[in-house]
DNA sequence: TGTACATCAGTGAACGCGCGTTCACTGATGTAC
DNA sequence: TGTACATCAGTGAACGCGCGTTCACTGATGTAC
């Protein structure tokens, strides 16, 4: 018996209501940012008591970590299935893309200037490096004909972050290139720093990742 | 007669404290971040009363726009005063990372993640141009080999965000993929995602940066 | 099937807090004759 | 040089607000016999 098959209705009604608390928590959010979050807030948004809420979350900072958990498993979810599809490097970076625009706050809560004084679990962590694998699955089947440049021998003897994964210098290098350039276009655009200036933000993306692929 | 000789005592004064007020903001968004600015948390380490701050800004949103002022100011101020020294393109992307590392949380106020429901006034825009007209700059100089890319035909027709800017299509587009890229690594460093990683952010940087000029 | 009990979701009142901002005021500093 | 007046920095009390969180409680839902 799958232990998912076993809940109560109770067990059943809780998580609804949780999953219901979140959804108002991202509306609130996409609205006006991570550090507006309010429980009280949402309670009303709810038609329920502030203190009500306290029976789903036990504090304001254990629903933000809840958000930004099931927005690293989304981002990750997102990619895996792009990548068991058989998506390459390029149509995971559109993939990313797409994500990141379908809700802007979700990607800025996670990437973006970090709640002050909130500190993420470790199980997050673990989390982001799925996204990291996928990430160097995707890199290793590309050729990389460069020559090794300083940062990959640094990279050769600083890979702990990589965990035990079988990616060569030159494909850690080319997963963190990628990280950052796609952040790079990526964040600005969500951050509106590229509204009035006239141009298209989605060929500037495609431009950085053309540059990335070709080298 | 200059009219800066010919401020009066009070004037002298009130543009001190101003700079005071804004100097303990500083100190205060380097520790808590932007958006748990306090007005009242400024007077209390001046030693003042709260409602006396109000004889110096009309309101906490002025106090912000003052201090991204400021940085933006900043920003362009050193970058060129570098560029007028004779740096290159890469010794202003380091110029830039210096300046981002000495108060991350300064880089972060007007790159990161904009504080929800603030928009900035005009005369913003044309400092934050000041910045990217030197980079252009920079650009024009290095050889400009590959041959032209989709994005760079699609900047031949939208390049009004670059003014009058004799820039070429290949040299705007070297200047946005200058900013994104070095955005992109340094946005991450500040925000602390590379802690724990175990390599030096500080290569990454310029492995990006050296990336960016070879092509 | 019916009753006794335990569980638990949700309420309303209350706490203390810090926020931005206003207002009428005091007292010091500068200005005009 | 001295007096009368205007300017203006700063104070203290107060306003209304929303926040996170606690507590004792009611009432509905589920469980055990």
């Amino acid at each position: 018996m799958a232990q998912t098959d076993t809940k109560t209705p109770r067990e059943r009604y809780r998580a609804q209501v949780r999953a219901e608390i979140k959804q108002h928590a991202w509306e609130q959010i996409a609205t006006t940012g991570a550090s507006a979050l309010s429980l009280n807030a949402i309670s009303k948004q709810m038609g329920m008591s502030g203190p009500a809420l306290y029976r789903y979350y036990a504090s304001r900072d254990e629903l933000i970590t809840d958000l930004i958990r099931d927005a690293y498993r989304s981002v990750a979810d997102t990619l895996r299935s792009a990548s068991a599809a058989g998506a390459d490097l390029a149509e995971l970076a559109h993939t990313l893309r797409r994500w990141a625009l379908e809700d802007p706050q979700r990607y800025l809560l996670i990437y973006g200037t970090p709640v002050p004084g909130y500190h993420a679990p470790d199980d997050i962590t673990s989390i982001s490096f799925e996204t990291m694998a996928i990430l160097l699955d995707a890199s290793a089947t590309l050729p990389s004909d460069g020559p090794a440049t300083p940062f990959d021998t640094h990279l050769a003897e600083h890979r702990d972050w990589a965990g035990d994964h079988p990616a060569s210098p030159a494909v850690l290098h080319r997963g963190l290139s990628f990280w950052t350039r796609m952040h790079g276009v990526l964040s600005l655009e969500l951050a509106g720093h590229f509204t009035g200036m006239g141009f298209d933000p989605a060929l500037l993306f495609t431009a950085e990742l053309d540059a990335l692929l070709a080298h």
